[in-house]
DNA sequence: GAAGATTGACTGATCAATCTTG
DNA sequence: CAAGATTGATCAGTCAATCTTC
């Protein structure tokens, strides 16, 4: 089994925790800072602008990676400042379709150049051959997450 | 500059941060699953247990990561629970030592096997050579994260 | 005034329960 | 009953303002 490196495994999840928590620590702030906006906020404005068809509240939360409760409070939020526009979906009225206002992608657009430039400049200094491999390396991790955590999860009697 | 790569980066940034998501999200459910706790309550279990002679606020805060007020809430729902305890600095009236508690720490030693071996499972599959190398590169990257958002601060106008 | 800690307002996130439509 | 979405309760987290002590 892999108990044997236990420590180096321990090790390797609280360094992810914590180059994680600084960039994260760091963004907010300047986020916050200079367009007196929220990185979650941010986060949706991203994902709606890589779909100009729209995306439904779920394959939203799903790409954020948060749950639906949370992107409905975050979308209404964002509708209320007239950044994204829900339409009700034409054959399945359960469903919305969330996209960019105008307005809202000038706002994107605005602030993606500087938040670009704001993560290649704090990652600066790593060299570029570390960045590709740390690239496939955490890729490789998320993977390998999410599948032993199926097959962990009736091993470990969680529900 | 570092802009020309700045592709390469985003996408190691993004990739950090799905890899982290990840695997929280397991580990919160099975901390409450199992144990019918929080992360961020073990997390400071698990810092306390590091300092048996006690942390301060402030100290304690710094190594979780996060602000003063949070802690400040944290520690008074574990004091609640009497699986920490303050007690008041004896040369300095402004500032508590907190430490576990006997039941705290059995608490959490019942807690932390389980766990190592969680996180360890989750990322077994990623071979031992490429666990080391994350470990590396990820402390390196955090580094740098610190230090270019110190100089960054000043040169982008963010106080 | 500066440093340790707390408070209050607010945003974000989870989860379980619910509503509505399929 | 399943699936899309929302709601309400609860817990985390930040930040700015404050209090106390140094």
């Amino acid at each position: 089994m892999a108990a044997e490196h236990s420590r180096e495994r321990l090790r390797l999840w609280l360094r992810l925790l914590a180059a994680t928590n600084e960039m994260e620590r760091v963004l907010r702030r300047r986020i916050r800072a200079e367009f007196g906006t929220t990185l979650p906020r941010f986060d949706v404005l991203a994902a709606l602008d890589r779909a100009p068809e729209g995306l439904s509240m779920s394959e939203l939360s799903r790409q954020l990676m948060v749950t639906n409760g949370n992107t409905t409070s975050l979308v209404a939020a964002l509708t209320e400042d007239a950044l994204v526009a829900r339409t009700v979906s034409p054959h399945d009225r359960r469903s919305f379709s969330v996209e960019l206002t105008d307005s809202g992608r000038d706002s994107f657009e605005r602030m993606a150049d500087l938040h670009a430039r704001w993560v290649s400049e704090l990652l600066a200094g790593v060299d570029e051959a570390d960045v590709d491999q740390l690239s496939r390396g955490l890729h490789e991790v998320r993977l390998a997450i999410q599948a032993n955590a199926e097959s962990g999860a009736l091993a470990e009697g969680v529900r």
